[in-house]
DNA sequence: TATTGTTATACTCTATAACTATA
DNA sequence: TATAGTTATAGAGTATAACAATA
């Protein structure tokens, strides 16, 4: 793997850099939960839903940053596997409030540990200082913080 | 900007800060060649068929790591906008030599000093050899080497 | 009137299968 | 038979607009 074809011009372009990190890290992770039944986006709707109080659709699409369109779908797919379930809210009957099954729950606990595994895996190509380097600038890179603090 | 809702767990997902980190930096990509009728994915195009030898379709979707019924749509883009066009090989009458137009070398050259502006400004939110390792590390986990050399 | 969830629709990106013309 | 380019089509992923129920 010494010898790539394509132009350093190419390979070396910020943009070229983050695309295929995430996706080599998007295959990796879906190879390492594809066994539970589950992928890394699913889990971390799991992982929001599970997360504090109860939120209702709009209030858990907020939190992923998605559309609650998009949420309707990701909301289907979780009742479809019984690892959540909506629940008309009581204070106000046009929400849903949605509620982690005791299977969705299961599986939560059990995916996050893979995904913290196939994380360190992923990152053992590099020595941990710079793991943990990269990350922190990530960090700062995803969301315009300057701030350290966290 | 300092207070996010999302919970640590969400934005310390290795996913969501490659994803992020990604999407922001296109955001501010596009933003930055827009006012040159362009954008970086084009951009990686002409940058592989103005190195070296003139390439055709197939080889330089190769080069670009996309199906080569995806390069037919990149080169008709191209085409619309007079920036390439596909000459008929003599040797191979099958394939399609695809040679940058004077206008598409021009466009690379503009294109190609923004996109070096935009990577600096992109990567100013860090400490310069933070900036450094955070692209070595890209290097390594984007292509799978890990060989440091080049 | 405004909001929540929903549906219908559309747009981007990308790939697979099948066609054509060449080899 | 195999290859280069093309077309038709489909599947993610995501969004906008419009609608029903509720506030």
């Amino acid at each position: 793997m010494t010898s790539d074809a394509r132009p350093e011009q190419l390979t070396d372009r910020l943009g070229y850099l983050l695309k295929h990190a995430h996706l080599r890290y998007t295959e990796t992770s879906a190879r390492a939960l594809a066994p539970l039944g589950t992928d890394g986006r699913e889990l971390a709707v799991l992982a929001v839903l599970a997360a504090g109080a109860p939120l209702s659709q709009q209030e858990a699409a907020g939190r992923l940053g998605v559309d609650r369109t998009t949420m309707v779908a990701l909301v289907d797919a979780l009742e479809a596997k019984s690892l959540a379930e909506r629940v008309r809210s009581p204070a106000d009957r046009r929400k849903n409030t949605v509620r982690l099954t005791d299977r969705g729950r299961q599986l939560l606990d059990r995916a996050e540990e893979v995904r913290l595994r196939t994380e360190r895996e992923f990152l053992a190509a590099l020595p941990a200082p710079d793991a943990a380097a990269l990350r922190a600038a990530l960090r700062v890179l995803a969301t315009g913080a300057d701030d350290r603090d966290s």
